[in-house]
DNA sequence: CACATTTGACCATT
DNA sequence: AATGGTCAAATGTG
């Protein structure tokens, strides 16, 4: 056992978890069908048992086969996931004294803690609105980097941040680091409009890098080598879905048809901490493969 | 008019 | 000083 086979198992278990919502979306309005609830119970327990395999290997590498360190460093911290809302979080709602000079706090820098990165084709996409704040050109990076809010932010002080790039890699559809800053705390906040988006509805975002082949969909959304531009297909109201529990199955309040999720990073709500272990692109030798050993429960 | 995006400036950190 | 993250005025859009 390597780690080939940390990775196969992984993939695998990717797979499963991300399509995993679509059957149950369909599963959710076809009741009467035996087969479709028995497909479920059978991706349930798949899940679980490829979760725990992953474990085992997480925690005996050597049984499991060499992990690159820089994956192994990447997956120390071991902090609360995304998903919940600290109390402390929510006190770090400065409101930031719009007049004067804005100062960061030392409260303000206690609160960093929720960050998990993910890569996608379709960065916009996760089911949440988001509002763009801001665009950095990051050194050592081809593309700039774009900062969102929740789009909630001034209603619920929902703290959710997420920034996205571009990866430098000259893949079709382009691929995407989204790092993703505290959990959304606005729950199922009501949007009015519907996502229109100019990718296909059926978008699903897929954890990978570059040289992912397999299932990656292809959006329509053009990119003109400028992700400010690729921004101007940004749908900011989008409807908003509610965390999946870390793990555990459950229905998604989302109308699949219209608008695919790439809500994989939630279903890692254990999902290890990821410090930037590195600047730009030197993260990973292998991002696949680091986002594919980080983003499963340890039980 | 309301809301989102753009973009230069500001600020904290290293 | 360089860098990354955020603010907020100006601008765009429906």
């Amino acid at each position: 056992m390597g780690e080939g086979a940390v990775r196969e198992v992984a993939q695998v278990y990717e797979r499963i978890k991300i399509q995993h919502p679509l059957l149950l979306h369909y599963y959710s309005s076809h009741h009467h069908q035996p087969t479709t609830q028995l497909a479920h119970n059978l991706l349930s327990d798949a899940l679980r048992a490829l979760n725990l395999a992953l474990s085992v290997m997480k925690q005996h590498p050597a049984a499991a086969g060499s992990v690159t360190p820089r994956i192994v460093k990447a997956a120390e911290p071991q902090i609360s996931p995304p998903s919940a809302a600290s109390a402390d979080s929510q006190a770090i709602v400065t409101s930031t004294a719009r007049s004067g000079k804005r100062r960061r706090s030392s409260v303000m820098m206690e609160g960093k803690k929720s960050s998990w990165v993910n890569f996608t084709t379709v960065p916009y996409e996760d089911g949440y609105g988001w509002r763009k704040y801001g665009e950095k050109k990051i050194n050592g990076t081809s593309y700039t980097r774009s900062y969102f809010r929740c789009t909630y932010k001034d209603d619920t002080g929902c703290l959710a941040t997420k920034h996205v790039q571009q990866k430098d890699c000259n893949s079709d559809p382009p691929m995407f680091q989204v790092t993703y800053n505290n959990g959304h705390t606005c729950k199922n906040f009501t949007t009015t409009t519907a996502a229109n988006n100019s990718g296909s509805s059926n978008d699903l975002a897929l954890i990978g890098c570059c040289n992912s082949s397999e299932g990656v969909t292809i959006i329509s959304s053009r990119n003109n080598g400028h992700a400010g531009a690729a921004m101007n297909n940004i749908k900011q109201e989008q409807p908003p879905v509610l965390l999946p529990p870390p793990l555990e199955i459950s229905a998604l309040p989302f109308d699949a048809s219209r608008s695919g999720e790439s809500w994989d990073q939630y279903s890692a709500g254990d999902v290890a901490q990821i410090e930037e272990a590195s600047a730009g692109d030197g993260l990973l030798d292998d991002p696949e493969l680091f986002v594919l050993c980080t983003s499963f429960k340890v039980y």
